[in-house]
DNA sequence: CCTTTAATTAGACAGTTACCTAACTATCTA
DNA sequence: TAGATAGTTAGGTAACTGTCTAATTAAAGG
């Protein structure tokens, strides 16, 4: 996993909106950047988009004129265990269940 | 949660090391700097440090001479559940046990 | 082939980040 | 109070980020 390029994605707001979108399924570039709060332009998305593919948390797919992009979500579980490894050391006790 | 700051502060590599090495307990701001793998300034840690702190993952003492840091621990089922909701979308079922 | 729509690439710009050295503050001890 | 040790603050620089407009590529449909 990648991880810097993973925190640096989730740093920023838009990008994490985009994530929770994308749960419900695919969506194409042109009705996510219509459906983000803040507005942005086209290019900013697609550099947005180009980050979250950087981190292996998206993936693309063109279908004719729109392209559809999806959630990669293998890596939630990764992501998790991973944050956990991170502050745990041994002794913590899944105590917490999500 | 300062969530923008948590994930900015967890984007860097020393700042992992620095919270993997307070897995163990408290450690002074010397510790710190002479165990990180890559070779670091003081003041360079000392801006790590600030990082950590603005995103409440690490809180500060002073004993004397030394400061000592020390893990947030709290902050860590906030992350999890919150990376988790970031992904999942209702029909995700705990699956894993990290 | 030309036009429209969808999206990306290119280039510029303001703001932020990570790093350093030099100087400073804080605390202890002789 | 002077000197040593621990850590922070100040200030500067190179690289990176998020944003925009303008230009370009890609596909569909007359």
């Amino acid at each position: 996993m990648r991880i810097n390029e993973v925190f640096k994605a989730l740093a920023d707001p838009t990008r994490r909106e985009v994530l929770q979108l994308l749960r419900g399924g695919e969506r194409t570039a042109g009705e996510l950047t219509e459906r983000v709060s803040k507005r942005v332009s086209k290019p900013s998305m697609t550099h947005h988009f180009q980050v979250l593919k950087d981190a292996d948390l998206i993936c693309q797919r063109r279908e004719g004129q729109q392209v559809y992009y999806a959630l990669n979500t293998s890596v939630v579980e990764d992501m998790v265990s991973l944050i956990w490894g991170l502050f745990s050391d041994g002794r913590t006790n899944g105590e917490s269940q999500p």
